[in-house]
DNA sequence: CGCAAACTTGATGTTGCTCAAGCTAGGTGG
DNA sequence: CCACCTAGCTTGAGCAACATCAAGTTTGCG
């Protein structure tokens, strides 16, 4: 997979919690857990809302999150789906930047601010950790905003696509995806509107590239296509 | 000025070098100071490419830079413009994501990426500094992706001529606005060509927003109405 | 079975892009 | 000193991609 179609806001980068206490021995962990509480959440339920005070950190356990932001007059811009082991809820200054909503059922690992921060200072390396997976999800922002500014909107979907197969399948082509988003939220991921996003889907399906055997089911059945135009080679034998 | 206008890539906070040692007097700065090396470029030079390992890792002490990502066929998208006190080059994965070029002839401030690293470890308190810088340029890309993919055209010039103006004049309306750039530049980083930007210049001006004794310099006539055009309250009395 | 929400498809509209001239300013050499 | 030259900017005309508006269709659920 290549940096271009990686493009999920926040890394995927165990901190703790239950996850990491899977897959993570440190230090940080049992630190962790001593301050993380478990919490569920409905489809379409509000974790916290752009403007409110910032008093949690949450790790995604299981399910997914829409993360957006609004415009005075509703324009909606999704920055990121967020699927297990994503962090989010690390405002700057204390206000949150954006809204956090469950798309499925979600499991969350909630950490209170004031714990976490105490963590940040006392617990060595762990202000690195949450450093590096910062920066990644910067770097993301960043491929987020040169597909954004300058992709085309057959471009923007297969982006999509191959985001949505590298965070499922472990592997790097798994050939069936599941989309639990609408095509609403995919719309405003990629700043397009819904028939816009429903009419690419269904080019690239009578080209051969996906299948579609329920509005939340894709195959994937020419990754390497799929890929250049992703990265933006749609007219590669010029 | 508001959280949407304030859209610029990296957050203008000093970790140390030049700009620093006169507005900190922290542990860290004489660290730094012991790693650093002062550096030049010309208009148009580059300090790295996107691809390149990362060697180092800068801070601007003057002048502007331009960070950019390119598609294979040419297409441009600039992710900021970073003036003094902006820091570059925290690389995820020892790679560099963008490419950084002067826009002006410009000072930086350079350390060693292994030295910086080391400073991270050792140094209390220098993690969590840059971790609050990254959140915060990780806010603004945010912002800048709600203007990438739901502001119009007047919208996203208005939000361009704010945060320039911001930048600036530290007082929050400075009405006269340097804008060292090109206005290709200033296109790459709002997802227009340069043809709309000029005529979305001329239409502000031409309704008395701003002026535009050159090219170069920007007057801001009508801060409130710009701030409301960049906020998206254009057709506010529906 | 019926209802509502989500999705698809079609017809039309508009924003911003493309292509094509002119214009302006700053720098250079005759 | 001035005319030229070039890079950058502005302006105009036509066009294309995507948005909008408007039906239909499918899906999932009570």
């Amino acid at each position: 997979m290549t940096a271009q179609v990686v493009s999920n806001t926040t890394a995927k980068f165990d901190i703790g919690g239950i996850v990491a206490t899977r897959t993570l021995g440190g230090p940080a962990t049992s630190h962790l857990m001593a301050v993380s509480t478990l919490q569920r959440k409905a489809p379409g339920e509000t974790l916290f809302a752009e403007g409110d005070e910032a008093e949690s950190v949450y790790e995604v356990v299981r399910g997914m999150l829409r993360l957006y932001k609004l415009l005075p007059d509703g324009r909606r811009l999704i920055t990121g789906f967020l699927s297990a082991g994503h962090l989010l809820g690390l405002a700057p200054e204390g206000v949150c930047v954006y809204t956090a909503e469950a798309i499925t059922e979600v499991t969350l690992c909630r950490y209170k601010r004031t714990a976490f921060e105490r963590l940040i200072d006392e617990v060595p390396g762990f202000a690195k950790r949450l450093l590096a997976v910062t920066s990644h999800e910067l770097s993301a922002a960043q491929n987020q905003m040169l597909l954004l500014g300058r992709k085309a909107a057959t471009e923007k979907v297969a982006s999509f696509l191959l985001l949505m197969a590298g965070q499922q399948g472990g592997d790097d082509d798994a050939d069936t995806v599941e989309v639990p988003m609408t095509r609403s939220d995919i719309a405003d991921y990629l700043g397009l509107t819904i028939e816009t996003v429903s009419r690419t889907l269904t080019k690239l399906r009578q080209d051969g590239l996906i299948a579609l055997p329920c509005p939340t089911r894709i195959e994937i059945h020419d990754h390497d296509r799929l890929q250049e135009l992703a990265a933006g080679e749609g007219a590669t034998d010029l």
